[in-house]
DNA sequence: TAAGATTGACCGCTCAATCTTA
DNA sequence: TAAGATTGAGCGGTCAATCTTA
């Protein structure tokens, strides 16, 4: 189907555009609200939300960097300002000393539990509020399909 | 359907993560490859394809902004640096003093149609490479959707 | 008074280099 | 030699303030 040397036909090209103003819109819109309601981007938002599925003990540095697809040292500073923040707290690995967890601490939690109020409100009203279960079950698929495709590449 | 005080089901927050993930993944992609083989960021390429579009007097950089949507300054940035790089040059507003053009320079346009390959070829073949024409339809109607339901918002 | 556009300070992210332990 | 993680410089984007013309 796909070739280099190639070029997008008007379908797909307007199925990319569409993709891409609306998520961008979307990522906008849940970043700001994110950061008026509860002084948070997005990016620490999503930390907060790994960690709190996390147990007490928290997680590994680079198996948060990883479930979040963000770079290792994006993770240390967004880590890092979280600590300051007293959202965050680190812990020394018993089991490899190279090793760091990050753990939520309890002001972390409460913030996580308002946070999440908002970031539900806002994926449930804009980007699901006009799908049924079959639409949401496409969606993921195809989005699973994409990830598929792209997996195995991230470092830093 | 969606009001305040509320949660998401694991259905909508598993679509929501793969949507999440996949998109990062795939800009991020894009990005590295325009980067690596144009040397152009995802936003140059946007604004650059953009202007491509244009006629040869180029767009006014309030449209630009829009039809990009990036926020105003971003863009004034963002063109003085294509500017700096000789792929795009601005124009006065014959018509409204307050107005300013980008338009794209001859190097500009070549740099375009070789990153366009670029482009279309990691959409066609991360995004695109596993839908149908049925697929892109549904797809691109539903970020329509979210589109619609976010419109309105932006500016700077 | 508002619209088009720009400016500069601040901040978060990327990248390459570095440090430590396995 | 490689893996886990961090560091700091450089850069792009945001935000609020500003300037100019409508």
């Amino acid at each position: 189907v796909t070739y280099p040397g190639f070029t997008l036909r008007t379908r797909e090209l307007e199925t990319w555009l569409a993709y891409l103003g609306a998520t961008k819109l979307l990522f906008d819109e849940l970043d700001r609200r994110l950061r008026d309601e509860s002084d948070l981007s997005l990016a620490d938002y999503a930390l907060l939300a790994r960690l709190g599925d996390a147990d007490e003990w928290g997680m590994r540095m680079t198996d948060l960097a990883d479930s979040t697809v963000f770079s290792r040292s994006r993770t240390t500073h967004a880590v890092d300002r979280l600590v300051k923040l007293g959202s965050v707290e680190r812990r020394a690995c018993p089991t490899d000393r190279r090793g760091s967890y990050a753990a939520l601490t309890d002001e972390g939690r409460r913030k996580l539990e308002t946070a999440r109020l908002t970031h539900d409100e806002v994926i449930a009203q804009h980007l699901l509020g006009s799908m049924n279960a079959d639409d949401m079950d496409v969606l993921r698929h195809q989005m699973e399909a994409v990830r598929a495709s792209l997996e195995g590449g991230r470092s830093d």
